[in-house]
This record gives C-alpha cells, structure tokens and sequence, in this order.
DNA sequence: TCATTTAACTTGTATTTACAAGTAAAAATA
DNA sequence: TATTTTTACTTGTAAATACAAGTTAAATGA
C-alpha cells in the first residue's frame, strides 16, 4: 500500500540503537561503543553516526561527554507525554489499553476551539474522537482529538481499537508527526471528566492542549487530554 | 573573573539569530536568509550554518522547510518552562519578578527526597532556598531549589533578587544546564501553597519536579515548582 | 490562455579530512 | 610507593565537496 521510501543510513542507525536500548542490550549506564566503532560497525562515516547520536541524545536515550563517549540514560518509569520526538511513544513497553469513546465522526469545528485555525481547515470541518486510555486497568488520559478533514479519505470507518491513531496516519496517509506546541494547566475535574476518569468532582486534572505539526505543512492535529496524576505522573525529558 | 572562553561559532550565529528573532528583526512567518546566504554573510561553511539553525529549530524559534528554507515559528506568549534547553530562559522578555522567600542556606537533604541520591550528594548537604516568582505582580511560581554542596563557595552569602539562579551559576561557577528531567501533576493546594500562591485551598496546582543536569557530570540541581494555571499556563514546544 | 516543462533556487544526506579539547590509563619520574 | 607526565583514546568543532530531493517561478509549448 505504501512504498517504503529506504529511511536515510542516519535515521536506521538511530532505530536500531533505540531498539537496542530499549531492548536492553544496552542497559543503564552503558557506555555505547565509540563513534569510530560505530562507523566500522555499520559501515558509515562519523558525521553520520553523529548524526544518530545527537538525535539518540535529543530524545534523552543517551548522554553525551567529551572524552567519554555515549552512555546510555535511565528510561523513565513513568508516563511519557511532553515530547512526541520522532518514533517515541507515550508509554514504552507498557500495557496501555485504548477504548473508544466517541468514534471518529465529521463535524463542524467547536466555535471557541482551543486554537487559532486557517480559513482552509475551518472550511474542511474537522473529525472528532474520544478515547480513554487504561494503564492498569484504570483509566489515567481522556483524550478528544481534532483532525482537519483534508485528504483524509475514509478515515472515519477505519479500525482505531488496537492502533495508535499516529500510526493509522503513518501507515495509511504518509503523515508523519514533525513537532508541536501544547499548553499545560491544572483544572479542577467536571462532572463528565471525574465520571470518564474515575476521581471525584473538582479533584485535580492535568490538562494538556497540544497542537502537533505534521510533514503536510497545512495540516494539524488537535488535542485535549485530562489525565489523572494521583498515581501516575507525567514524565518529560530536555 | 571568568575567562570569556569563545563560543564555537555554531553557537556565535544561533545567538545572534535567536536574539534577532526575539528583538522581531524577523518576525513569525518570515523566511531566514538561505543556508548559503548566511554562509556568506558570516563567512561560515554550511555545516557549520546548518548546526545553528537545526538547534534553532529543536529549540522551537524556527521551522525548517526542504526546498523553502527556514521559516521564524510564533513565539509563545505563555509562560515557557517545560525546556530549559540551552540559553533560554523561563519567560521571555516579560516582567518577572522574583522575590526570595528563603534564603540559601546549607542543610540536610530531606528524607524522604523526590530523587534518588547519590552517597557523594548525601554527605556534602545541600544548599536549600525557595523563592515565589511574579508575573504582573501575581505570584505564578512557588520554587524550592536544592543544589548538593559540591564546590560552591561563598553561594549562600551571594545575592538573588534580581538575577536568576541559573546565571548565578553560569558566572561565578561554569555551571551550564546540559538537559534534565522532570514529572508533572496536578495537585490541590495545600494550606502553604495556597497561601504563597494566593489560591483557595485544595484548587487545582501543577506541581513540577526536576532534576537538572549540568557540565560537571556529578552535580545536579533540583527543584519543585508549584504553579499557578489559574491565568497562565504552562508552554511548551517539541 | 492554459498546461507542461525546465531551470534555479531551497534544504537533506553523506563523505572526507583536520585539528581541538576532554578523559583515563599507562609510563616515566621523583 | 606516590606523583607527574605522556600517550592513546574519546567527543567537539569546522571546512570543502558532492549529489539528492523538494519548491517555486520562469520559460516553453499546445
């Protein structure tokens, strides 16, 4: 369906180091072989590997020091939402469990929308989503999703059950996540967010607003996340 | 009393773009001159050029387009903490002022502290002091700061009020942030809190903790921020 | 006029080369 | 033995070069 596109030599180094990492070939504290090893190893020149170093760096998966060389960085234990960086997903290994809340549907965008939008996507209407995701079997993220309904075919009859809904976009519409802004806040919980979220009224709730950037320089997705920290916290690296 | 210790020019070109992007020299949407151009015009090599603009664009000042160039993002207007990335400070230009609520001084680390430490950190002590900082005369921030006691002479005798800690550090010790970790929640406002934050008790606050790394591979500092979202929330980019 | 092709830009990827600077362990010296 | 120096690593910075690939506007063609 889709063609491959061979990923540059710098970004698969970069997958098969993280891969490693999170594998545990490399553990905690592990000094990475040198750049020079790297560049035997799999064949390719230093500012290449340094290339996938910096990248590995810039996502908190190792440390650099001068005259040292790479050291694998502890991988976080909590929840990791702030940074959408490239490949990284919220949670690594662990079992998160999605359901759906309200099914994608074509609307119209709310009047008072969290962003400011583009007379284009204000025309296109946007597709709507809820999800509420589980770490445990308790539920810690409601999530409402935005898309602008631009090329976007049949999207709102695909299965969103078991897949993340930035690989759907990967897999089926070649967009790729580039970045984005988000605004967090501390809110007391409505009646409906205490009752998806299991807490009481007016506890506290995280409140995430994020705008994210994609590889189609018109198009963005829009979310509103609420997430119960009582047990869990947020995780960000930087 | 510090060497100037020259930048590496990399460094030189993105403070010189970051300040002409702050001073609205460029504005948001506005197209930076080309690789090549900036090449010319600080008679640098395109390696060079592009490590400026890449650590630019991580740092969210500038969208990189292939085939279009470089284009200025939207500067924030919110309160920008979640990165300390590099030279840029919490809040921009906007006038905050920072009042000390503790002076440093030398102490026990707590018992039951937010990070692990490390056998070195627990014998040297550590230096504690909070401070509650104000954004139109509205305290936001309620700040605790702990740095271990490591080859930090005469800090507790230093002055506070009107720099921040980060560039007491950077001056007097050669201490730069390289990169951190932090965990964020939503809490109520406990009797103190509210008090310095000027809140009710039990609404909603976001609690940040960090840990910060620095150039000297064993000294970090922490912090917990509690903050008030009530007016302002918390920015961040990606 | 309108659509297509071409050309001239832009950034992206990759190699090669060189030296600077920080680290750590081996070697030399007292 | 204990200290200092040297050496052999490591990553950091920087240049010069080449081609790939995306974007845009001008030139060309029907």
């Amino acid at each position: 369906m889709v063609e491959p596109k061979t990923l540059p030599r710098y970004r698969r180094l970069y997958e098969i180091l993280r891969k490693h990492i999170s594998d545990g070939v490399y553990k905690e504290g592990d000094l990475l072989p040198s750049e020079n090893e790297l560049c035997q190893l799999y064949g390719m020149t230093r500012p290449t590997v340094r290339q996938s170093l910096s990248t590995l760096a810039g996502d908190g998966y190792i440390r650099k020091h001068q005259g040292k060389g790479s050291i694998v960085h502890h991988l976080p234990r909590e929840i990791g939402i702030l940074s959408v960086s490239g490949t990284t997903s919220a949670v690594g290994d662990r079992k998160l469990k999605t359901t759906i809340n309200v099914k994608p549907v074509l609307m119209q965008w709310p009047s008072d929308f969290m962003f400011p939008l583009t007379e284009l996507e204000k025309e296109s209407g946007c597709i709507y989503m809820e999800r509420i995701r589980f770490l445990d079997d308790v539920p810690i993220f409601y999530d409402i999703s935005y898309i602008a309904n631009i090329n976007l075919p049949r999207i709102t009859s695909r299965q969103f059950e078991n897949r993340s809904l930035f690989q759907i976009l990967r897999d089926h519409y070649h967009i790729e996540i580039k970045g984005g802004d988000q605004r967090i806040k501390a809110i007391p919980a409505s009646a409906k967010i205490s009752r998806f979220l299991h807490l009481k009224r007016d506890q506290p709730v995280l409140h995430l607003e994020r705008k994210l950037e994609t590889n189609y320089h018109d198009l963005f997705l829009y979310s509103s996340i609420f997430c119960n920290t009582e047990k869990y916290s947020i995780f960000g690296r930087f």
